[in-house]
DNA sequence: TTGTACGCGTTATCAT
DNA sequence: ATGATAACGCGTACAA
């Protein structure tokens, strides 16, 4: 037996109130209560009150399980991300869910920690709860795709973010990374530096191959030649940025100025051109990639890429709802490129006088 | 008429396959299909192994609404948290969502944005989710709990965190704030400084309370008066820390040190003081309050207490796992009380031999 | 405008 | 060990 008690009912839990209870207290048929509670057009309007009435009084909360296995589709958005820490995807997932809300919708949230098998049967999971969507952000371990496939024969709308399928198959959300390593390595350039190193993370994940073509370009348009010795390799966090600047102050041509694609090595190899005696940005520029919160901390403080964390959850959400509302038709899958934001701070602004002065504020969040 | 189509199957999209389906074709009955799945022990092991190699074979996905609707419990947690920014919340629901997941349930997040009324609408649809529990950690403007009430009217497992419902009747896993206040003062006191300001926040919300309430312990234990004037309430962020300090330091007689309840307002007490030509911590010492990334990075690095904020996401979902399998059996409630850490940095060293030399890692964190 | 009846996919109960 | 059947709560095609 079902675990509600109508007769038996504990005095200290009640059971919640159905649409039969509701139809049988008003002496009509549930097909009417359905009705007047989903706004259909034929019902009467003194009726229509009566039931919202009587709803209102015995508190009836819709079953959303019923109404959902009812119609194939809940009101529930899955999401897939690697992990919810640092400042991105926590930034990401609170747009999705404010913008999910806005729309009637819930989320569900899942997280890889950067495991392919994890993401598979999170994406089982999330098949299996019968979600309307699938809002993902790949994990760094998933290099071929074909889980993903099963959703797209479930005929399940699916929209990545940040870390995507590349090509013009899916949809796809993501800052515009390539312009993100573009206009730090331009003003980097516009800073007198020349010999601009890179922080590169691992090349399968679009954002790092994408900030890398940019730094390229700025490099091949300035018309520098490419070297690859000042290009360094790895997952991006603030050890691996520290032992990247010791390789690369140990260079016979040491770098004066460095982009770092991520903010975490960014800081480490500002910290390790620090204790062996250089000034930045003076004797080395650095810009970083995330404006993580420390980054107006760090002294100097940090110039960095904003990510636009939140627009790009909400757009996301946009972007999957269209999917959702198309219902089944035709979609052609689109991909959103959000412009980034360089924002310039001390660590690479090589002329004093344009320099703010330190202590600014971080943000106006209030935790 | 449901989506589902059986008679008229798109060349696109597949429909899930269900027991039903499974059941046909080996021609034996759902109730076979079923007892097989879920390792019922009147059930052949020939036959079993004969209808889980079927499901494989069909990558069956059992449909959780329809079994969730049949039980009235889902294998959804519920959580409603004021916002999902900041170091604290994404990483107690970090906790939250491994320790749900390692337990097979999933969760399903709300943002009540520090508002009573959304608050109370995410808790309406959680319960018309039939999730199987439910988190909170209050909003700031949550100053009576009746909607609370009709989660236990409904019998459904509860465990608040962090911002709790004080008092023995509910299940709730805290910080040992008081004791953080506690030992943060005492450190101040350890460091020679005698008169300690207090930034201190909003005092409906427990936290809150409870920092100060140690402080306060703490000073009447090393028998100083209590000087009204040396404490500030504020909401805790960076702008009002250097309002606050402005304030302080305008005093006949200032503080030679600062026991900050939140970093942002500690950070911002510190810029100030710093800006007024003061030493830290040799001027005036400062702690903070939360352990945010940033306070590593600060100059000096900020002492401040660790939240274990995953571990409290871990206790929250064993304690509300705890009250499910009760299964509405008599359940007291229960208060957990995670004992904070201290971090001595720089920020409140009086002795410069103590000191640790700057530029420390932030974290092993790779983003 | 309102009611009847069935089905969504699963599981508990009862019978065989 | 297996099967038949009803029920969970809701939505809709169809009849009235």
């Amino acid at each position: 037996m079902a675990p509600r008690k109508k007769q038996a009912p504990e005095p200290t839990t009640t059971s919640p109130v159905s649409m039969a209870d509701l139809a049988r207290e008003l002496g009509v048929s549930m097909t009417t209560i359905s009705r007047a509670l989903s706004d259909h057009h034929s019902i009467g309007p003194a009726m229509k009150q009566r039931v919202l009435k009587l709803a209102k009084k015995y508190n009836y909360q819709p079953n959303r399980l019923a109404s959902a296995l009812r119609k194939g589709k809940s009101q529930l958005i899955g999401i897939i991300v690697p992990y919810i820490e640092g400042r991105f995807f926590p930034s990401v997932v609170h747009g999705i869910e404010t913008a999910a809300s806005k729309a009637g919708y819930n989320v569900i949230i899942c997280q890889s920690n950067e495991d392919v098998a994890q993401e598979r049967r999170n994406l089982e999971i999330l098949l299996s709860a019968q979600v309307a969507g699938i809002l993902v952000s790949l994990s760094r371990t998933t290099l071929d795709f074909r889980h993903f496939e099963k959703v797209r024969s479930r005929g399940l709308p699916l929209v990545f973010f940040d870390r995507i399928v590349e090509g013009d198959k899916v949809n796809a959300v993501v800052l515009d990374d390539q312009e993100g390593g573009y206009v730090s390595t331009r003003h980097l350039l516009s800073q007198g530096c020349r010999r601009i190193a890179h922080l590169a993370g691992p090349q399968h994940l679009n954002i790092y191959k994408n900030r890398r073509q940019g730094y390229l370009d700025a490099l091949a348009e300035a018309g520098i030649p490419l070297d690859e010795a000042l290009i360094h390799y790895s997952d991006m966090n603030q050890e691996q940025g520290i032992a990247a600047m010791r390789e690369l102050l140990s260079l016979p041509e040491p770098p004066d100025a460095v982009f770092a694609a991520g903010d975490y090595s960014a800081l480490g190899a500002m910290q390790e051109a620090r204790r062996q005696g250089l000034t930045v940005p003076d004797d080395i520029a650095i810009t970083g990639f995330s404006n993580e919160a420390f980054t107006l901390i760090a002294e100097p403080a940090m110039t960095s890429i904003d990510q636009r964390c939140e627009e790009m959850g909400q757009a996301a959400v946009r972007l999957l709802l269209e999917v959702i509302d198309a219902d089944g038709a035709p979609f052609t899958p689109r991909q959103v490129a959000l412009r980034p934001e360089l924002l310039v701070r001390n660590s690479s602004l090589r002329q004093p006088e344009a320099r703010l002065p330190a202590g600014k504020l971080v943000s106006s969040f209030t935790p």
